[in-house]
RNA sequence: GCGCCCGUAGCUCAGUUGGAUAGAGCGCUUGCCUCCGGAGCAAGAGGCCACAGGUUCGAAUCCUGUCGGGCGUACCA
């Protein structure tokens, strides 16, 4: 209907020759002010020097509206000009619903272009942590919504088994595995002080029980990064997460590409020597000071691979490049980006979704959280506290950009009130009418149903509501945010349990009018099912 | 100091590219089960959209400044 009227709209403004600028077509907030409000007479009021609401009144005078689609529309002050959809346009479109089904609610606008969303990326040095989780989320979602926009999507994790911060980690499993032979010995200055390595140094003795402390450190160093693996993949099992690459930074170095990069930079002359490390001069970008690529010691610091990954992340080929950060690493991807520029690359495609921080409180309290030492929480007790689908709903419910408060208590004591339990009651509840309904001989059938019955307001008010659901994917994929989609199913389920209060749906004195009914719901079925199987959570049957 | 994010009901937060009388959940007050699942619905109270200017037909939304909170500002990642 949207694009009906703006196509509408720009044949008039043609035919007028008044100027085409951007058509703002929207969605009005009271149901008496139609289903589709344009704007446009109050921005040409200043262009052609004329009153909005007389422009209004040429515009719509000799256009030709389709009454299949647009029932009437209404001038109104200051200028809006309102239309009001027709019932045929209105079941027409829930025919539509019940047609593609699983694929409503999916467009084009991907179509035939790859993206790779890129997420978690934390190293294997502990199990995955609640922050941890956020982005896992986040960054899963968004794929799922970029699935559903067309593109034939990757989803990476990239990582580092190298450098010192394994190499304290291998020495700190080696602490703890003389420890259990009854050594005293202190974790390295600035190691790993988590209980998982105790658990692992545990395993370790139970392999190879003849270690000691002669032993290279190398070998407890790649058991660790073996076991934490494996933690954190279990971990992203359970919560419906699955990568298709994890990349490995140290075939960066394996394959030249760090090398390159320095080359390039440096032939660019942005690359100097200063107390024995490599300097980026990033002061062209606008930082107070240079950053550091290669350290005194040689080691190039994390932001050098960084922009090879990046750069190689374009010579993929990517269409869309989606990056998930938190928000402390909120100031390495501009030096990214000014590398890949300076190199020639072109990164207009590269996308980086920042999210806060998450604030777990626990008793009241808030919890600090430090892979290093012993008091984080993981994504894992998380889940087990609260279950999967709580825990990936409250992630995205809240915009990305914001902080979160992640009240354990509230979130146990929730199993009663959550919102989570809210759409999918909703959801059992579509099929527990329609399990009444066929043992009364009823079923929804939309090719026999009379949809023309369905008038009551609260009815249409739900149709509406549910085709708002491709829009709101659109949106999604556009802004890359997705706690819109949450909101809209928390509505939808809103107006289905109205519409349940007020209207009974099995009736077998008026059988056309219950058949209509079921119509309706299973359409609001598959947009709950459509969308909670983006967000990842269950649809349950039955509760 | 500088950069980014945030400031909307008692609390946690929505509010599509600026639109019409600013919304929801929780909590509080009060109704609704002989009836398809009450994990629900209805009604009520609760607001100087942090503050001050500016842009315009129109601002919670855009611009500037101020105040408050978070994160960063490493030869850690």
């Amino acid at each position: 209907m949207f694009d009906y009227i703006e196509k509408q709209i720009t044949a008039r403004l043609n035919e007028l020759g008044w100027p085409i600028g951007q058509i703002q077509l929207s969605r009005p907030k009271k149901i008496e002010n139609g289903d589709c409000a344009s704007n446009i007479a109050m921005a040409l009021a200043k262009e052609l020097k004329r009153a909005p609401l007389e422009i209004a009144r040429e515009l719509m005078d000799g256009m030709v509206l389709d009454s299949g689609v647009v029932e009437k529309y209404e001038i109104v002050n200051p200028g809006f000009i309102n239309f009001f959809q027709s019932a045929d346009y209105l079941t027409a479109q829930l025919k539509n619903i019940l047609k593609l089904r699983e694929d409503f609610g999916k467009n084009a606008s991907g179509e035939g272009q790859t993206a790779q969303v890129e997420f978690v990326s934390a190293n294997p040095t502990g199990p995955l942590t609640v922050g941890h989780g956020r982005q896992t989320v986040l960054g899963d979602t968004l794929a799922n919504i970029l699935t559903w926009s067309g593109y034939d999507v990757t989803r990476e994790y990239y990582f580092n088994n190298a450098g010192r911060q394994m190499k304290l980690l291998g020495e700190s499993l080696k602490a703890r595995y003389l420890e259990l032979k009854g050594d005293t010995i202190l974790l390295p200055d600035g190691g790993y002080e988590g209980e998982y390595l105790i658990d692992i140094a545990r395993d370790l003795q139970q392999e190879q029980p003849d270690l000691n402390s002669e032993t290279d450190v190398e070998l407890f160093k790649s058991f660790a990064e073996k076991s934490i693996f494996s933690i954190i993949k279990s971990s992203l099992e359970r919560i419906g997460v699955k990568h298709d690459v994890f990349y490995n930074e140290r075939s960066l170095y394996e394959t030249g590409k760090i090398d390159e990069v320095l080359s390039i930079l440096s032939d660019k002359g942005l690359l100097y020597k200063k107390d024995g490390a490599t300097w980026f001069k990033t002061s062209d970008l606008g930082t107070e000071q240079d950053r550091v690529l290669v350290k005194s010691s040689g080691e190039p610091t994390y932001r050098l691979p960084d922009i090879a990954y990046h750069r190689e992340k374009i010579f993929r080929g990517f269409d869309l490049v989606v990056d998930v950060f938190g928000a402390d690493h909120i100031d390495a991807y501009p030096d990214v980006l000014f590398a890949l520029k300076v190199m020639g690359l072109k990164h207009d495609h590269i996308k980086v979704v920042i999210h806060q921080f998450v604030t777990l409180l626990r008793s009241g309290e808030v919890v600090k959280m430090s892979t290093r030492k012993a008091n984080f929480v993981t994504l894992d007790e998380l889940i087990d506290e609260v279950g999967a689908d709580v825990v990936r709903y409250f992630y995205v419910m809240r915009s990305a950009s914001s902080h979160l408060n992640f009240d354990l208590d509230l979130a146990k004591r929730q199993t009663e009130e959550n919102p989570v339990f809210y759409l999918q009651y909703a959801h059992a509840r579509i099929f527990s009418i329609f399990r009444r309904a066929k043992e009364r001989g009823l079923e929804a059938d939309a090719e026999n149903a009379d949809l023309s019955l369905l008038n009551e307001e609260l009815t249409v008010a739900l149709i509406n509501e549910t085709l708002g659901f491709p829009e709101v994917i659109e949106h999604c994929r556009r802004t890359l945010e997705i706690h819109p989609l949450p909101t809209y199913l928390y509505g939808l389920a809103t107006a289905l349990h109205k519409f349940y209060s007020e209207h009974k749906v099995i009736d077998t004195e008026n059988v056309e009018l219950s058949r209509a009914r079921l119509a309706l719901l299973e359409a609001v079925q598959i947009i709950l099912k459509n969308g909670l199987s983006i967000l990842g959570i269950n649809a349950p049957e039955q509760m």
